[in-house]
DNA sequence: GAGTTTGAAACT
DNA sequence: CAGTTTCAAACTC
């Protein structure tokens, strides 16, 4: 077999690769001594540090646990008797620590080893995968292997070789994650770090070739990638490993080419071969207005050095609220991935939304209040009635656990009575909790008096403040407590709300664009492009507004409009939003229950 | 399975 | 250090 693969090689290929054996041995005497000394280098002074990491022979316990992590034909590669004994030595690195593990990881099990298919660099070089993972080869299907125990002179030198090109060559690429590449989901990526970092031109770091997310790791800022799409908050990424189909390998390879066609393609299409860095820079400042291209938002949440430099306008806000990558589109006849969410949500319907929550929060505070106060000044009347005045009453509720029991049994049944009656509550609730009519004055001012109190105390620490309650308690901080707990659960039962019809207008988006992508395949070829690059999908802000007979009959209306609309309805304040949305027209009569 | 694409490694 | 070549894996058809 080897012998056969020698002679394949070109004379070139003889000479450079003959760094890793007989020529190398026969005349590199005084090279060896140099390599002898680098190595020591490498493993001593700055290896300390570095950790360079060296094939060694694996002690009993170091092979139980690669014998753990790896199917049974890996074999741990030997270090060199000289660099065995050296004490700077360093454990093999792991194998799956390496972007290009020996044993594919495929859902957090690991498979089969990989085999390389080596031909040309006897698996005396980097290329080789059982080389740069420090393992022999065993059972590959490489030509002219040298990465065996009968080569092990060769396989040394080349060891050397490397370890002098680059001290850090069988260091673990990736920093130390705690949790390894098990996981490829979104949230595992965040953990690793390339040390050395990518150099992806066309991938969009979304496939293998990138050895940033073939580790399952986030694209860092040592990564001098192109049209960067492995970051935290990526559409595309989060696309690949998000919704249904995120077991689905052919949908994940379908989505990655989407979005590398959609970015990538546009990129590659305004820039000629220009340097690196003018192309990168016209990744910003191309004339397709990427200013407002969310790729700028995600390579300002992410600082690439290739890239940031030429952002000034990095300050654009990082929510993950993105309108898809809908100034690629101008690339012509380019497919581009968009997500279904895209026009669903727009800046101003999160302002919105921020603002009804805050409006219904502090109208969730108030309602309480009064109702509260409404119930204590009912008890207060009974207590006047027995001839025990009200201060009595109040420090002898102050005082007795079982009063500040009840004041809070009260606090939270007029919650109850709150979540079943809202409407009327938001009328004009002038009423107690049990019904009974409260004299407005004395509502207004124990209401005044309290709303100002709920409202100080919420307001700074926002709705999530329950700290504010720990100390100088008097009868009301549980009443409070009751009031923090109502608000956010009705402000958080909001947002459900509001989660629910995004997920509800995604899947509405994707059945138009399936039904409607469905009977377009018959008339062209042209693959599906969800966010209507095209334009007869997707033309406008509101999709829900255009004359699409099918968004006409099955898209709901804004989201932002519901929103309001609910809020309206558990609302008296007037709110320019509201009104806004009032004026919209499209406004739902009523209401979803909170 | 053959051919192509891709990006790291190696080389100049 | 930048540009080019080599290489093998990843990917496509």
């Amino acid at each position: 077999m080897g012998e056969g693969e020698a002679g394949e090689s070109s004379p070139k290929r003889q000479q450079s690769e003959a760094g890793g054996s007989a020529p190398e041995n026969s005349g590199a005497g005084k090279r060896l001594a140099a390599r002898q000394l680098d190595f020591t280098r490498g493993g001593g002074g700055g290896g300390e540090r570095e950790g360079v990491v060296l094939p060694e022979h694996p002690q009993p316990a170091a092979a139980a646990a690669a014998a753990a992590t790896q199917p049974a034909q890996v074999v741990a590669l030997p270090l060199p008797p000289l660099q065995a004994s050296h004490p700077a030595v360093r454990r093999m690195e792991s194998p799956k620590a390496r972007p290009r593990p020996n044993v594919e990881v495929k859902e957090g099990t690991p498979k089969k080893q990989k085999q390389c298919n080596c031909k040309h660099s006897r698996c005396l070089k980097l290329y080789c995968e059982c080389f740069a993972s420090g393992i022999y080869c065993d059972k590959c299907n490489c030509s002219n292997c040298h990465n065996n125990e009968e080569n092990e002179a060769a396989r040394r030198e080349a060891v050397e070789a490397t370890l002098e090109r680059n001290p850090n060559a069988f260091r673990p690429k990736i920093a130390s994650s705690p949790h390894g590449p098990r996981d490829r989901r979104e949230d595992a990526g965040a953990l690793g770090k390339h040390n050395k970092g990518c150099h992806c031109k066309k991938s969009g770091c979304l496939k293998k070739y990138c050895e940033c997310f073939q580790a399952n790791i986030l694209c860092s800022e040592n990564c001098r990638c192109m049209d960067c799409k492995n970051f935290e908050g990526s559409e595309e990424r989060q696309a690949l490993f998000h919704g249904d189909h995120a077991n689905n390998m052919a949908y994940i390879q379908q989505a990655a080419n989407a979005a590398i066609t959609g970015a990538v393609g546009s990129s590659g299409f305004a820039s000629p071969p220009l340097s690196k860095k003018k192309k990168g820079q016209e990744l910003f400042f191309g004339s397709n207005s990427t200013v407002k291209d969310p790729s700028i938002q995600r390579l300002g949440q992410f600082p690439q050095p290739n890239n940031t430099k030429a952002t000034a306008p990095f300050s654009l806000s990082s929510a993950p609220v993105t309108h898809g990558v809908s100034n690629t589109l101008s690339a012509p006849s380019k497919c581009t991935y968009r997500s279904l969410l895209a026009d669903i949500i727009q800046p101003q319907d999160v302002k919105e939304l921020c603002s009804v929550l805050v409006v219904l929060s502090g109208e969730v505070a108030k309602t309480l209040a009064e109702e509260k106060n409404a119930k204590e000044k009912q008890v207060a009347d009974q207590t006047e009635a027995s001839l025990a005045s009200s201060t009595q009453d109040r420090t002898q509720s102050l005082k007795d656990p079982d009063g500040g029991k009840t004041a809070a049994d009260n606090c939270s049944s007029s919650s109850q009575v709150d979540k079943s009656g809202h409407e009327e509550s938001v009328s004009d609730s002038a009423e107690a909790p049990n019904g009974r009519p409260v004299s407005p004055g004395t509502l207004a001012l124990m209401c005044d008096e309290q709303d100002t109190m709920f409202m100080a105390a919420a307001s700074p620490s926002g709705l999530m403040g329950h700290d504010c309650n720990s100390s100088s308690q008097v009868s009301h901080g549980q009443g409070i407590t009751e009031v923090y707990a109502e608000q956010e659960r009705i402000v958080l039962a909001k947002v459900r709300d509001c989660l629910n019809k995004l997920i509800t207008f995604g899947e509405i988006k994707e059945t138009k664009y399936s039904s409607l992508a469905r009977t377009e395949l018959g008339l062209q070829k042209d693959p599906i492009c969800n966010g209507g690059a095209n334009g007869k999908i997707d033309t406008g802000h509101q999709p829900w507004l255009e004359s699409n007979s099918i968004a006409r009959t099955s898209v709901p209306p804004p989201l932002s409009t519901q929103v309001v609309s609910t809020a309206v309805s558990t609302s008296r304040t007037d709110n320019s939003n509201m009104s806004r949305a009032l004026e919209n027209g499209s406004i739902q009569p009523k209401v979803e229950q909170i």
